[in-house]
DNA sequence: GCTGAGTTTGCAATTCCATTGCATGTTATG
DNA sequence: CATAACATGCAATGGAATTGCAAACTCAGC
C-alpha cells in the first residue's frame, strides 16, 4: 500500500482550496446581488465579479473586452439595473466616456451616498475612487440650493508618479 | 418753416444712441479678438458678441439655434479657436454635451487661469459660471499629484429658486 | 413535469454629439 | 493684381449611449 506524496498533497489541497473560493466568492456575489434585490443571473455575477477585482474604474468597453464574448449591450443593461439598486456608480471623469466602479458604502434604489473624489490619471488614463478624499465645503451665491456636487482631479496618479 | 416736435427728436436721439451703441459693442468684440490674436471675421464676431450676451453657458445646438442660419460646424470651430486662445472655455457639466461661456480673467493661449466652480439648475437645465466660488482645498492620497480640478454642482438655481 | 407570465438576453438599428476631409470663398500682403 | 494663408460650408465619418424587438430563460402555480 502506497501513501500520498507531499506534492500530490499540496495539489490536492491547492485544488480544493481554489474550488472552496471561486464558491465564495460565487456566494458573496450573488448574496451581494439579492441584498440589493437584484436577480442574481449568469451574466450580472460575472460582470458584478469583475468589477469587484477593479482597483480602478472601467468603461463599458473595457468590460466588453474583459469579458469577451459577452454582448455588451446585456453588460450595459446589468449597469444601469446595478447603478438604480446602488451596486455600482458611473463616473463621468470628462474623457467622454462613462467608467463604472462598485459602491463602497451603503448605497440603495434610495440613492448613493459614498460621494467621493475622483481621479484621472493623464499618464495611464485610469480613473480612480478616492473614498479617504471627502469633498470639501464651498460657497455658492445666495439662492443657489446645492443637492449634488462632481469633483475631478486630474493629474498623475500613485502608479505613474511613483 | 416747421420745427421738429419733441417726439420725432425724442426718436431721432434713440436711433442715433442705438447706432452708435451697436459701433461701440462691434468695436468692443472685434478689438477683444484681435487682442487674442484672433483675426476678427464676421461669424466670429457674430458668435463672440452672442457669448458675451449670455447669463448661462451654452451648447453648441444652442447656438447654432439663435444664430440660424449660421453653419454649425463654423460655429464650432470658431469656439475650439476662442478656446484655444483663451476666450472662451468649454464646460462639461455631466448633460454629455459640451457648453461654453466667455472667460472672464485673463486666459490666453498659454492657458485658462480662472478655475470656477460649475453649477447645472436640475429644473431649467441652464449650466452657470460661478467665479465668485473658488474650488476649495481637499486632501488627496499620498503620491497622487493633481493638475487640474473640475468641480460641477447641481442643484436649482437662483432663478428657479426664487 | 408542464404552462404561461414576467424577466433577461442578444442582435440590429437608431440617435446624438463631436470631429474630419475637402472644395470653395475670403482676407491679408507685397 | 497675384498669391499664399486662412476661414467657411457641406458632406461624411466616428464613437458612445440608447432603444426595439423577438427569442430565451426563470419560476410560481397547476
Ligand atoms: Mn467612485
Ligand atoms: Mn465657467
Ligand atoms: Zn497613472
Ligand atoms: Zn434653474
Amino acid at each position: 500500500m502506497h501513501s500520498f506524496s507531499v506534492g500530490k498533497l499540496r495539489i490536492v489541497l491547492i485544488f480544493m482550496y481554489l474550488c472552496i473560493a471561486v464558491q465564495m466568492m460565487k456566494k458573496n456575489v450573488e448574496d451581494l446581488l439579492k441584498a440589493h434585490n437584484v436577480s442574481p443571473t449568469a451574466m450580472r455575477m460575472i460582470v458584478l465579479d469583475h468589477l469587484l477585482d477593479q482597483q480602478a474604474a472601467l468603461s463599458l468597453a473595457d468590460l466588453e473586452k474583459a469579458l469577451a464574448p459577452a454582448d455588451r449591450i446585456t453588460i450595459y443593461r446589468s449597469l444601469r439595473t446595478f447603478e438604480s439598486k446602488g451596486l455600482v456608480h458611473g463616473i463621468d471623469d470628462g474623457s467622454g466616456v462613462t467608467k463604472y466602479a462598485c459602491c463602497a458604502a451603503d448605497c440603495g434604489p434610495e440613492g448613493h451616498h459614498d460621494v467621493h473624489v475622483h481621479f484621472v490619471c493623464r499618464n495611464c488614463q485610469e480613473t480612480y475612487c478616492l473614498p479617504r478624499s471627502r469633498i470639501p465645503e464651498f460657497t455658492l451665491p445666495v439662492g443657489f440650493q446645492p443637492e449634488e456636487v462632481n469633483l475631478v482631479v486630474r493629474g498623475v496618479c500613485q502608479v505613474c508618479a511613483g
